[in-house]
DNA sequence: CTTATATATCAAGATATCTTGATATATAAG
DNA sequence: CTTATATATCAAGATATCTTGATATATAAG
């Protein structure tokens, strides 16, 4: 039940939908390609990862100085269900715009 | 968006779980009915019941002075699952308590 | 050690949602 | 029409969540 709610609250603010579907069609990002990308600053995103990530949407990977958030795998079907919902939303998710991290392989 | 962040929105409430998840194994109910099985006010029951429908969870069907809430059909198959989800939940829902609506075949 | 940078966390104000109690509305009975 | 009852709606205070800006923490480079 609580899992529950914790996992519906963590869908219920517009922000973090985009951030969960933007993670779900770039593959594994930065913070700071996330930062480069949407127009917010940095503990806006932050705050909004921690929510999605104790929902059980996200995982996470620290390389150095960067966090590397991805959609956790695997993923139980209920929440599979959603993220197909989700990619399925008429919504403006803006262009990856690479942040500069040392992992990134067009350097 | 705005519909699925309406649909997730109505689920990000304990209450509203269990008054779903309760008319979702009694069938349908009048407002009554729910006010006699939960330790509620009518008002807050109202408020909810109105939230679930806007949700496109529950139909309400007037007969005379009483409003009969049902889950809604058909149901699409994300909200089915989502259903299904919280049918799976473990929480307490109060055992049905019949209102004294003319409708009970019981009398 | 010092400095720079990426990310996380925290405090404070703004906004949204919840509960309660009062009241409005609608229907039925007398 | 008057009264009783079921349900809906509204206002106000309580609580939760969001955003921003400041700061803490961790890692890497010099």
């Amino acid at each position: 039940m609580d899992i529950f709610l914790k996992t519906i609250g963590s869908l219920n603010d517009e922000t973090r939908l985009k951030i969960l579907r933007f993670i779900d069609e770039a593959g594994e990002v930065c913070v700071c390609d996330i930062e480069n990308s949407f127009d917010m600053i940095q503990s806006r995103i932050s705050r909004h990862l921690k929510i999605l990530k104790e929902a059980g949407f996200l995982r996470v990977e620290r390389k150095g100085r960067w966090a590397y958030y991805g959609i956790r795998k695997p993923l139980d079907v209920f929440r599979q269900n959603i993220l197909k919902e989700i990619g399925c939303l008429d919504m403006d998710i803006p262009k990856f715009e690479k942040g500069n991290d040392i992992n990134d392989t067009c350097k």
